[in-house]
DNA sequence: TACATATATATGGTCTAGCGTATATTAAAA
DNA sequence: TTTTAATATACGCTAGACCATATATATGTA
């Protein structure tokens, strides 16, 4: 990828997107219906949301059964990604961050990456 | 200041706004007119997009004679500072970042700072 | 095949960000 | 005190972001 600075500022600006980015960036890939359940959100905007962020690059998706999962793309610049460690660093301990990994961990019947992956 | 992080990227998602930064970060501080002539912008976009940012506490200002001057503010989350910090590290190479510190320097009768700060 | 689950996309609507132009404000200079 | 320079703000406009609802697609299961 190599997206311009400003636009991959403008992907991380918005709530729901940033949630998603910072749970990924600390449980690694995650499905949609986990950052549903995590974050209490309904579905099409999740999935809304994580389009965006694959067709710029910033997250890569792979198909497994059912489910769609996604993670901080491979590829990704250097600085993003120290961008994004130290926005966790700063911000994992206030919510709306701190409660979405608890609520991902209280999800029951989890899909398959979490046991068996 | 106490920013939500999404709040603090959609300042840093206006390409304007972020040169600005960088600039700022690079240089020190700068007043109005060093920015329009570095980033070749008009003068009520770039004071707006300045007014934005300090009234989001992200940069200070400070009145001496006619020029105002901005800078960093000094009382930046750590967090937040890096992350420009790291921004300019990936992309001050690039353009347009790269050639508004070339204008910088070719600015003919910069104001004092530059000289007599 | 028919149905259920997971995910993606299309649609129409509202709200806001950013723009250029015009004007107000403040301070220095004449 | 008039004028000039630097900066700030107001205004009307347009484009795009985000939303919820509805629907389409793809996979697994009965």
């Amino acid at each position: 990828m190599n997206i311009p600075a400003n636009e991959f500022f403008r992907l991380l600006s918005d709530e729901t997107r940033l949630r998603c980015l910072l749970l990924m960036q600390s449980e690694g890939e995650l499905c949609v219906c986990e950052m549903m359940h995590a974050l209490d959100v309904i579905q099409p905007k999740v999935s809304r949301h994580l389009a965006l962020l694959r067709d710029a690059g910033i997250v890569s998706d792979r198909r497994q059964g059912q489910w769609i999962y996604y993670q901080l793309h491979p590829e990704l610049p250097g600085w993003a990604r120290q961008v994004l460690m130290l926005t966790a660093e700063g911000v994992v301990s206030q919510p709306p961050f701190s409660d979405d990994r608890v609520a991902l961990k209280d999800m029951p019947n989890r899909p398959g990456a979490a046991c068996c992956a």
